[in-house]
DNA sequence: TATTTAAGACTACACCTGTAATCTATTTTT
DNA sequence: AAAAATAGATTACAGGTGTAGTCTTAAATA
């Protein structure tokens, strides 16, 4: 699957949250957390592009781009990836050293406890 | 904290699994997994002492590696950084999506019981 | 002792990344 | 209509990264 960068990934992280849309709506989406240049942020989009993440129309004179690839399957590969590499591709280890160094709050565990409750359910 | 490219944090955790230990050891360790030059591996440990995530003491004319930082440090702050940037901050959305497709086995849930378990004895 | 080997130091080099600036063509605005 | 703003395309450039190769020196071997 496609590699992207963390500065790539935040750009189109940007347009996940509401697509299609144009440059502008983007870097206007962008410069509440960011501090990037519009030419910085439409050399991105100009990657992503490249990079097969993003597709486009045009529409006059500008783009409007439309993601190519979903949040979920992107996270989910960089996840277990992730796990992979660290984690020996096993999950309980992660969270596990998440709660030794008091990382995880009581509604995170309920939230797990949901997580493992509906895998139960489905397994039935 | 440090920040370590993928290929030299392969390499110091061929010398996390055992230390202080010499490069030819630890080009050893790697050359079951890894198609690496000897070379690429000398040049990575050198990248390590650089990033002052190894120190070395010398013996003759070799050096004797032992890591400046804990393994499980490391990877819990890879692990904040991670589930931050791709999860705001929050664990279960991974697991969830582990859980989504099928990426869990009993064993997994077992162990997930486990560390919840164990947290919530913590929390008396 | 002359030669080969091996350890680490230094150098190389293309591609990726972050971060824009400049160029070109078209709209807007005055 | 002339000038200014704006869209995207192209260019820039330093630092990181993967992946070694060469240089220097000392140790091992023939």
């Amino acid at each position: 699957m496609i590699e992207l960068s963390k500065a790539e990934f935040e750009v189109l992280d940007a347009l996940w949250i509401n697509y299609p849309a144009t440059a502008s709506q983007i870097i206007e989406r962008l410069s509440d957390d960011k501090q990037w240049h519009e030419k910085t942020i439409k050399t991105l989009l100009g990657r992503l592009v490249k990079k097969g993440a993003l597709s486009f129309e045009k529409d006059g004179r500008q783009y409007i781009y439309t993601p190519f690839i979903a949040r979920a399957d992107y996270t989910l590969k960089e996840s277990k990836n992730f796990i992979e590499r660290f984690f020996s591709g096993r999950i309980a280890p992660l969270v596990s050293g998440f709660a030794k160094s008091e990382q995880l709050s009581q509604q995170d565990i309920n939230e797990l406890k949901k997580v493992i409750d509906d895998w139960e359910k489905n397994q039935k």
